[in-house]
DNA sequence: TATGAATGAGCATTCATTCAT
DNA sequence: CATGAATGAATGCTCATTCAT
């Protein structure tokens, strides 16, 4: 049953946007009635979240089983591989992606993003530590960050946005900044 | 007038939010009526717009202040100083920028972002075009978006999320993500 | 449910006049929340036409009832005791009348009204098409259009305007009109 | 001035509808401010009202210059031009016709009809009352009355329905019910 | 006189939430 | 559990009217 509703929420969410998600919307879409929904949750706004953590596990997920392919590579093609699947990740529902990066009130959906961004913080912090030749930043944590935001921006904003630049430029462009941010 | 209202509905947005921002509690914040708005705007949107245009013109206006100043120089200081200055103007109201930023409806504020973005990047694409020996990146126009989009994204998140970074180190890193990135 | 509206609706219609027919003011006549209203009715017109409609509905059908029983007499009798019906239906709330056909936007209106008169006009031209002894007009349809008219007319004003003249004299003249327009 | 806000008025009601009959928009079709509306008028209402007077005594004019032409004549051929005039003077302005018949709340005009009818009723009383031999009908007063109002009524709804009937038809049933009544 | 900015009560409508069944 | 009718506060917006200038 929460099942239903969470797809029934994200097939309102990506065929109408964020204007028409209302209890009522999303409870005829799942063929549920609106007091249901609050069996199964508290308030509107949970069933926003569920929808929401869902896409960005989606986009993790695949992200991160790119990256489990290429962990032992080390260098550019781990980079350009990694930011490929990121691409891709975020072009496979690019509605949905448009709904929930440009129509949400993020703010309830800032600590789940947060969640996400520090669990691949972690993991590029532990990396850059271990393998220190790889960076000659001074702080693994704060070097993660730094490139976390920049490719997660620059991903969402050409797929968004469709700037004028080719997939391939992208990629080339994403691993340049990475590399020559940690030579320098 | 136009003047206590767009007051009002930024002081509205700050203090309340976006959720609080309704035409009958922007009215009373001026002391005006609600039918006063009319007189000034066409609708709720257009209010808004103005409160949002405003603060990014007043973010625009103080960096483009500081690179004014330091138009001459070449390299690394001038790009601290530039990101020094943005940051400073995203410090100067962070509730507002958090409102802003996360709360919009962002579709509205898209198309104003994107003039802004055009306008810089049309700057920095010239810059480049006429000092080739500053980068080596093959195309001008696609380094100063992928530069764009990274320092605009890394100075919000540093801003609104406080991500234990001191402001130092950012700025550093934001020195070193653009001299690697046009080097490599 | 509809009926507590509907009644509440002719209610606020009758006591206070279209003016006061809000969606609120009918809501609070019918004791229940103005949200409620939207439950079973489109929007604030589909009230008001069930109200105007089952209006016109039960002055035709004390008409028609009166006409049921008469219809196999012809001539004057009928015709005076079919005016009678009509000028005793009208009689039965003259308020809502006056609001129904004074206040009304009658734009809305028209179209029922003219249902109604379509049925009444088929009614008697087949009447007279079958008994062409009754009437000397040359076209059955056009005489039943005009008489129509006429004494629609007629019972209406007399009933709003009380243009002193008594009950007795409309049916004798009522009669006459039509008498004497068949045989010319 | 007064002319001024009357004409533009009737301007606002022909060209867009009761609906956009607001003060600001006739102020503004007069080329006046609102608050000048109120130096010369008391309400919104008494603008309709003058607007709606000069209305009905365009039309009456008309119908009593005709009559004035006819006056000596007696019989059908006075009362088809009567009924031609009236007709006439319906089909001059057949838009506002249908605004001042259907969109308008009719309950400010009525007094203003009652007082043009009372007018004619006393033309017709009188000179029925001189020409006895025309009239069977023992009360000339009532049958007046009850002419006007089948010849009002007949004669709006026939220019506003068009109800397929041509114009030559009308005026000879309304000859006929005139003719039939009377000898009845 | 003429102005027109300001008013503010009022409108139709929505929708997250509840609760008796 | 599931329902869905009922809620009612809140919304964006209008417009006849006033009054200081």
């Amino acid at each position: 049953m929460v099942e239903r509703i969470v797809a029934a929420g994200r097939e309102v969410l990506v065929e109408d946007g964020y204007d028409a998600f209302s209890t009522n919307r999303v409870a005829a879409a799942a063929g549920v009635s609106p007091g249901s929904l609050y069996q199964y949750f508290p308030d509107k706004a949970a069933i926003l979240d569920v929808v929401v953590d869902r896409y960005w596990d989606e986009v993790a997920d695949k992200v991160a089983a790119s990256l489990a392919d290429r962990i032992t590579e080390i260098g550019p093609a781990m980079m350009r591989d990694t930011a490929d699947a990121l691409l891709a990740a975020l072009e496979a529902d690019p509605v949905l992606l448009r709904v929930v990066a440009e129509e949400l009130p993020i703010g309830r959906n800032r600590d789940r993003l947060d969640v996400l961004e520090r669990r691949i913080r972690e993991l590029g912090t532990t990396y850059l530590a271990f393998r220190p030749e790889v960076s000659r930043r001074p702080d693994a944590g704060v070097a993660t960050w730094v490139l976390l935001m920049a490719i997660e921006y620059i991903s969402v904003r050409w797929v968004l946005d469709q700037p004028g630049i080719t997939r391939e430029q992208v990629l080339d462009e994403v691993v340049a900044l990475v590399e020559g941010y940690l030579v320098s």
